[in-house]
DNA sequence: AGAATACTACCGACCGGTAGGTAGCCGGAA
DNA sequence: TTCCGGCTACCTACCGGTCGGTAGTATTCT
């Protein structure tokens, strides 16, 4: 049972790694990159972690269960179908804004090298999100808020892929762009469209 | 001048690096490996590349121009809206079709580290093609195929998050999911939205 | 009470190996 | 002879990880 000092060492670790992992990749940020920003021994890294791999994915573990149970809760919430898929959006952005860092590890991992270490976790990472709005979808379809001509897991990807772009430019840019506002735009954008005529061709 | 017996080592040298760079990741990727796979001595890699990095970035800088072309000719196409959004999202997913590889390690290169020495390349490489398909957006939008509530910028955005994240999974997957036909439905999902009704809130 | 033992939380020095890159040399073709 | 297109052997620096140890604290035994 770690007690207080060692709480805050393994934290600081977690935290030195997660913002390393973030800006030069895991490949390239080195052990001893990571315990120097801890300010700790190197040895001290593995008597909390196996090895490094170990370390990247207790970052992982640790974080990606917080936003499936934030994104539960967007999905869970009642109401107008526009503001369901705004909620879904938002859950999305705020758990970007929350942690810039952390949200690059993970999409470094989701959709980097097949041989990368995390490549597994990445993937499950994002099918399980898939899912959970998959179900959102049919929810809506049933509800005849959404058209039923497309297959709900297509419409799910389609919606992931247009909150992830504006959550990979944030990454790059950090100008705050993922607000309320654009969760918003991009719940309309996916519900009506960017053409002007109903010209289904159903 | 390389002769045809340099022109073939230069050669495999990109290549083995293609794919050892987007299975394994630049920086998980040694040189050895690389003039291994090559069937090369490691000082021949040095005689047509001045460094890993620059390899890194002749592999990309000979692949951009390719596919800013191709997807020059797609948005030089006239004809309905959606078909002209489809042929976009074709250009992408055909140029993905043809170098899975190449594709996945520009993606590396456009969202990964800051740090990374790509860095800069990957956000120029994708700064211009949302201008290109803002620009396209806008000419949809003058002759009235697009809603003008929305700026051209956002809905290339859109457009592009649509279209890559099924590259990603195509890429983690490889299961054939960049067919004409998905284009299509992409481009109608675009232009129609997912909603039932016309409930613009304009 | 003091000594012995056990545990947690670290550390300096070191291990074996490999990273990116280079110096000097060679063979073959023109 | 010169130049191109390589190669062997080697360099320095650094990699992830380990070994043997210490300091402080808590518990148990005599």
């Amino acid at each position: 049972m770690a007690g207080k000092k060692g709480t805050d060492t393994r934290q600081r670790i977690l935290q030195a790694a997660s913002a390393l992992f973030a800006e030069r990749g895991f490949d390239a940020t080195s052990v001893r990159e990571i315990v120097e920003a801890a300010g700790v021994a190197k040895p001290a890294l593995y008597y909390y972690f196996k090895n490094k791999v170990e370390l990247g994915r207790s970052l992982l573990a640790e974080n990606f269960e917080e936003f499936i149970d934030e994104l539960q809760a967007a999905i869970a919430q009642t109401g107008e179908a526009t503001d369901r898929i705004e909620a879904i959006v938002w859950a999305h952005f705020s758990a970007c804004n929350e942690n810039l860092d952390l949200t690059r590890f993970i999409y470094a991992t989701s959709f980097g090298p097949g041989a990368s270490p995390f490549s597994r976790d990445g993937v499950d990472f994002n099918d399980r999100l898939r899912r959970m709005i998959s179900a959102a979808m049919k929810e809506l379809q049933r509800d005849g808020s959404i058209r039923k001509d497309m297959d709900a897991d297509y419409l799910a990807t389609s919606l992931q892929g247009s909150a992830q772009i504006w959550m990979m430019l944030e990454i790059k840019r950090k100008q705050s762009l993922l607000t309320r506002k654009l969760s918003r735009k991009i719940a309309r954008t996916f519900l009506e469209g960017a053409g002007t005529t109903d010209g289904r061709e159903a």
